[in-house]
DNA sequence: CCTTGACTTTGAGCGCGCTCAAAGTTGTAC
DNA sequence: GTACAACTTTGAGCGCGCTCAAAGTCAAGG
């Protein structure tokens, strides 16, 4: 995480102006870093800048919107679901089709001799 | 995936040009489709482009880029694997703040009756 | 014959999330 | 005193991945 965006983070508001020093740079209290870990986790996970700004935003009003932050961090927390089980599948198909070049390999490194075993040739896939 | 979608990715070369009917219009055969599929797999995992259409290219020149592809696969996977253990972070953390939320709540509900129970309160996390 | 609608092309436009350029201020080291 | 580095501001620019607008072609239906 830069000094770039940490700035631009304040500026569309997913961190409140944060304290100085005399000279004018800024601070950052833990609080302000737990709150940046946060933001930084959210992030990682694909949450759009938009709603971690309206999370934010309802975080400065207060316990009253604690409903409604709790929503969007279930619906976050159900994408990420999602995102977990979609790319479960795609590591499994990785599996796949890294075992299959392998073989393709095999069958390249011992020049093609392969005639009377046909069957290994029609494990092989396809397409790449 | 849209129709715009695939003659884009037609045009940056993740697909090569594809069969047409009499009229002109694209037909793509089941190979074309299974190909496709792989790559909304891909992409859906984050995979950028670039090196989709990479390793497009040398699905054209054939089995002696094997093992270059497999590369791209196997670095994608490990790509995968990580962000696996990124989300699953997220999702603790989100299981645990959502907790959080529904304590406050809880003690809205009842009207801040909490001053003879102070521990509940500093069960509370002050960052939301 | 003529309309409708689904496709075709090319090139431009857009939303997102940074990322950087330019110019200015301040504190530290020599 | 003065160079330098590290920050400050504002606003612009950029890479990515689509997404769409405009104008054209073609086939089928009424």
């Amino acid at each position: 995480m830069t000094a770039h965006t940490l700035r631009y983070y304040e500026r569309v508001g997913l961190i409140q102006p944060v304290g100085r020093a005399r000279n004018g740079h800024r601070r950052y209290s833990d609080a302000d870093e737990a709150w940046i870990h946060f933001l930084h986790c959210m992030r990682a996970t694909s949450m759009p800048i938009r709603e971690m700004a309206r999370y934010a935003e309802l975080r400065e009003v207060g316990d009253a919107t604690s409903e409604e932050r709790r929503k969007i961090l279930e619906d976050h927390q159900a994408g990420i679901a999602a995102q977990i089980v979609e790319l479960q599948r795609a590591h499994a198909l990785l599996t796949h089709k890294i075992a299959n070049y392998k073989a393709i390999e095999q069958r390249i490194r011992i020049d093609r001799p392969a005639l009377h075993e046909p069957e290994v040739v029609r494990e092989l896939e396809p397409v790449g």
